[in-house]
DNA sequence: ATGGCTTATTGTATAAGA
């Protein structure tokens, strides 16, 4: 079984690039990122001439998440019980016995915004969230854009970066609670090459340079996790012509 | 060097992303 997660900036603009990686790639599950539009304008029925049952949750403009997948799907919920947020963040369901959290966690902007105090708060109910799921659903992986480098290997000048957004202790500290939930980063369950990145800035030719962060993540449950057999970042679709900034990243389930 | 690209919007510049 194969899972993947890919922010696309607009799925508008990456529709023909998404459609070519899942006929290529023919992932079980597709999360998807920053569609940026509302439900009335996604491509349902494209997708599903492609083979892809679809859910999405999304609004104009900003944010917008998505599951698709071949298989059927149950058991759907959208946005994070409890907490009032008008941004369209996550999308959940079951499939093929596994609790699917698709999430597009907050940016922050810079450490001294306003952003940045949400974005805190909205790990922290995303974790709460976490910990319910986890006991009706041992067997649970959260995919996304979690716009949090975990570590300083994740990140392709530490020195220029720390303290920054994306980086900073306390975004790296509520990572590492989502760990303590007993979620395991699928990536690095396996040897991988040195600077692997998901994303990279369309400035200063940041992918050509290989001016990454590795800011996209697969974590999988206690339960799921002997199971895992393998993670990657597929590179291919950021080297199209106009692609998105980031790139997916893909974990292999055993059956 | 605080920019540098890309996207969406009832736009002709601004906001946001990371």
């Amino acid at each position: 079984m194969r899972l993947a997660t890919w922010n696309v900036n607009s799925l508008n603009v990456r529709l023909p690039h998404v459609l070519d990686w899942l006929a290529a790639e023919k992932p079980d599950v597709l999360c998807l990122q920053e569609t940026k539009q509302e439900d009335a304008k996604f491509p349902y029925d494209v997708l599903k001439a492609a083979g892809y049952n679809a859910i999405h949750n999304g609004q104009k403009t900003y944010n917008g998440v998505a599951i698709l997948t071949p298989h059927a799907m149950d058991n759907v919920s959208l946005d994070i019980p409890g907490l009032a947020d008008a941004q369209k963040r996550v999308i959940a369901a079951s499939i093929q016995g596994i609790r699917i959290v698709c999430a597009y966690i907050p940016n922050g902007q810079s450490i001294d915004s306003d952003k940045y105090q949400y974005k805190l708060g909205w790990l922290q109910a995303l974790t709460n969230h976490l910990a319910t799921e986890l006991k009706q659903h041992p067997k649970l992986a959260l995919l996304g854009d979690y716009n949090i480098a975990p570590e300083d290997r994740d990140v392709h000048d530490p020195k220029a970066w720390e303290g920054q957004v994306l980086v900073s202790e306390p975004e790296r500290e509520a990572f590492k609670k989502l760990q303590a939930l007993g979620l395991h980063d699928s990536f690095r369950l396996f040897e991988q090459p040195e600077s692997s990145f998901s994303w990279w800035d369309y400035r200063m030719a940041g992918f050509r340079r290989n001016l990454g962060l590795r800011i996209d993540h697969i974590l999988v449950s206690e339960a799921l996790k002997a199971s895992c057999q393998r993670c990657w970042i597929d590179k291919g679709p950021r080297k199209l012509e106009r692609p998105s900034d980031h790139t997916p990243v893909v974990l292999e389930l055993a059956s």
